[in-house]
DNA sequence: TCTGGGGTCCTAGGACCC
DNA sequence: TCTGGGGTCCTAGGACCC
């Protein structure tokens, strides 16, 4: 079966978003910021052109931003999610074969489509952007790594604007030659900058090279990148998700901090987020790791530990992993360290299901907990906050987001005016 | 002064066993 | 006390993705 995907993903998804509900926006330079306004993960085209590279920190690229007016926003992750559903949604209007690979990307099979794919592709376009406000690009290939390939392209190109079709092998030779080795999907900075050594610098090289050397250099996953550009197909749509091996919950904090009860809470804090996480994916869990660290960037003082707890019987009660939290505290706390970020890992899930009883499991009320949490997911879910005392009430460590925008899809006193 | 978060997969090397 | 090799399992770390 010969099959044909489409990448389909969002220009500038963030930025993007916060367009289609500020319209005063529509010609402004747009950046979005990282959790607690770290670094600029978003950028509007405008905002590229200025030379705002993806990933610098805020601070250092303040003077640009001020020069030139640029508008600024912290992340808005309930708008960006909300968005990405109804971007998914009309996505699914085209195929019902789609795999969602990211918050702003989907794989679809466009195998059975008779009619030119070009104007097809054009027409995805036009229904997302008509449908939710948001520009999308559109590549076409018969294998998921040239699709992105074409993405790329038909992103960058003027003559595509923003859809291009390279399932005909004419153009594939051309595509490949335009497109940076580090720009192919599988190979980061490491691999690239080994391959440029070489004299490897774009993708229609790196397709002519000889497996058994890539083997041997880098890994299976960097062979199956070459065959795929080659046109052999190595990865597949799924549709279904696998379900995951890890939750993390984890966040650099507004403040340093130095007590061990404000470190107490945030982690108390985020192992229940992480909980909340479990529960909505239908899994227990019996590993649970804490770690907290101090600021990485100053070197001289680093300090980073981390400690686990396996549970003799898998569970899902925020209750117990709240309890687990004290001991693991302790342990990972040092005196005069000014802690910068924290986290927890969630690891060894089962599915609730599945869970193997411990014979000699001596958890008293572990059927009241799970009527107590069901509650707790339910008030939770209508927006109202409850949770643990142990998370503390002041919250100085709390994640910044100065400059948020407004939860214009989710919230009634958000919605946008229209006067 | 200010520098994100959440994942997956692969490999090398150590521990352990026979 | 010394000697060897092969297999499996686990973990840490590296590399990648968005």
């Amino acid at each position: 079966m010969n099959q044909i995907f489409a990448l389909v993903d969002c220009n500038n998804f963030y930025a993007s978003c916060e367009r289609v509900f500020d319209p005063s926006l529509q010609r402004r330079p747009v950046v979005v910021l990282s959790n607690n306004d770290g670094c600029i993960v978003a950028r509007s085209n405008e905002a590229k052109v200025l030379g705002i590279g993806m990933g610098t920190p805020y601070f250092k690229a303040k003077d640009v931003i001020e020069k030139n007016r640029i508008a600024v926003f912290s992340s808005n992750y309930t708008l960006y999610a909300d968005m990405s559903n109804r971007v998914m949604q009309t996505l699914c209007g085209f195929t019902p074969n789609m795999e969602i690979y990211s918050i702003d990307e989907a794989f679809l099979a466009l195998d059975g489509i008779h009619e030119n794919l070009d104007r097809y592709g054009r027409e995805i376009r036009k229904r997302v952007l008509q449908w939710t406000g948001l520009p999308v690009s559109v590549g076409i290939a018969r294998t998921k790594t040239l699709a992105k390939i074409a993405n790329h392209l038909a992103k960058k190109s003027l003559k595509a604007n923003g859809v291009l079709d390279l399932t005909q092998n004419t153009y594939i030779d051309l595509a490949l030659e335009r497109t940076p080795v580090e720009e192919v999907w599988g190979v980061g900075r490491r691999i690239a900058a080994k391959l440029q050594k070489q004299g490897i610098v774009n993708a229609r090289q790196l397709a002519q090279m000889d497996t058994g050397w890539i083997q041997k250099t880098f890994s299976i996953m960097t062979v199956k990148t070459v065959l795929e550009l080659r046109g052999q197909p190595c990865f597949d749509l799924e549709e279904v998700p696998e379900p995951n091996q890890n939750i993390t919950v984890s966040r650099s904090f507004g403040q340093e901090i130095e007590s061990i009860d404000e470190l107490h809470q945030s982690l108390c804090s985020y192992v229940s987020r992480a909980a909340e996480k479990l529960r909505k994916q239908g899994l227990c869990v019996q590993g649970l790791t804490a770690f907290a660290m101090s600021n990485r960037f100053h070197t001289e003082t680093a300090y980073f530990n981390s400690g686990s707890v396996i549970f003799d019987t898998a569970t899902e009660s925020s209750l117990e992993l709240v309890q687990a939290i004290g001991p693991l505290t302790q342990r990972i706390y040092r005196d005069k360290v000014k802690f910068k970020k924290a986290g927890v890992i969630l690891s060894q899930l089962v599915p609730r299901d599945k869970v193997q009883l411990n014979l000699f499991d001596n958890r008293l009320n572990r059927d009241r907990d799970k009527v107590l949490m069901q509650t707790l997911d339910k008030i939770n879910r209508r927006g109202k906050q409850v949770y643990f005392a142990s998370e503390g009430v002041v919250q100085p460590w709390k994640t910044k987001f100065e400059r948020k925008s407004n939860y214009y899809t989710t919230r009634w006193d958000e919605l946008v005016k229209v006067c």
